[in-house]
DNA sequence: TTCGAATTTTTTGTATACATTTTTAAAATA
DNA sequence: TATTTTAAAAATGTATACAAAAAATTCGAA
């Protein structure tokens, strides 16, 4: 028997907590009480309640209630992500080794053929590899906190099937590719703009 | 009587235990433990347990024990905040008010003067009222987050007076005055690496 | 001695009870 | 009816007890 086969049951909480909110089966506003949870998930209080603590701090939940975050809470996280990922992609175009660039052919062969879900997870290993090219920890811990409700949001533009995303994804890799480092991190701004845009033109409806 | 006068004791804790950290009572290494917190702050275990998980949050612990920032880390951190930071100088130098200038050349002529407490503080301030320029949220708090980290390290760099520091924070707030917005990022971005210099040759003695 | 197994001690994780605070609902007054 | 007061309930914060896990120590054999 595997070394992790038991898990500590507020690390259990936390992700059973977290994948309701990520699913929608506990959508934004909802009030979260300790007691509730808990019975439903079959344990104390004590282990929900860090699991509702560990998801403040990383922004998914706000005063006890699953958070919902707004146009502007949108901006602010693409601002901070093309900063971010812009550099990683730069990064990338200096210092990504050639297996590494082999998986994110993968990752955009995959997207574009898969179902929805094989699509949105191999978009988001896309941005990892690049994100993690960065080979700063911090960045990588940014952006992974971020995660949460980026996931929110990239369920939409799959689902609605934006246009030209892969294509997007394609030029980047090209960029990083032939080491033109200016490309990459323009092509990945770019691409990050276009997505929000996108987002906030569907929020129009 | 106001309405906060009774603060929840695990924010309390979370305070106690955080300054600890940052005045060197709990030097890097030192593992926490619950029972021996909770004794020495006159509570229980329970909120002493939620302010070590905050803190593990927000990087000062892992794996219960004070962290030791090494080098590496300090430069992670620092690429990132040459990213936001000097963003944030480039926003500044579009949109910051006459009346925020103005607080920030007092941080600059308050540092020139005080002791190093107080320098430290309106160095801090300093950079604080720049990234607020930013108007985004997230930057003002991934920047906040870490800077439990960067106190620590500028404690060191007053307390040696690193040479031009000052000068530095008043090349940029002209920058910002005159609505330079590339001289501003440019600026902040070379303050930041010299600081980060400054600090890592400390290191060698 | 040195290594490893076994045992003790320490520390953490969880459940539960109770106190305090906050929220909700109800009643009473203008 | 609207608004404030008061009472009720619900929910959170804290302490404590116990169980499980991790760490430290002891002991014996090579």
């Amino acid at each position: 028997m595997s070394k992790q086969a038991f898990q500590a049951a507020y690390i259990h909480c936390y992700e059973l907590i977290r994948d309701k909110i990520l699913n929608g089966e506990l959508p934004g506003g909802t009030k979260l009480v300790e007691e509730r949870l808990a019975e439903e998930l079959g344990v104390s209080r004590t282990p929900v309640r860090e699991s509702i603590r560990k998801l403040e701090q990383e922004g998914l939940i706000q005063k006890k209630r699953v958070v919902q975050p707004s146009v502007e809470d949108l901006r602010h996280i693409f601002e901070v992500r093309m900063l971010l990922e812009g550099f990683s992609a730069r990064c990338a175009a200096s210092y990504m080794d050639e297996a590494t660039q082999e998986k994110v052919q993968e990752c955009i062969t995959i997207a574009r053929e898969g179902t929805v879900d094989i699509t949105m997870d191999a978009n988001k290993q896309f941005h990892d590899l690049i994100v993690q090219a960065s080979r700063n920890p911090e960045i990588v811990r940014i952006i992974d906190r971020m995660q949460s409700i980026i996931y929110l949001f990239r369920r939409a533009v799959v689902y609605y099937k934006r246009p030209f995303l892969i294509d997007e994804h394609q030029h980047i890799l090209d960029a990083i590719r032939s080491h033109d480092a200016a490309a990459a991190e323009r092509l990945m701004k770019e691409h990050l703009q276009a997505d929000l845009d996108f987002y906030l033109h569907l929020g129009k409806h």
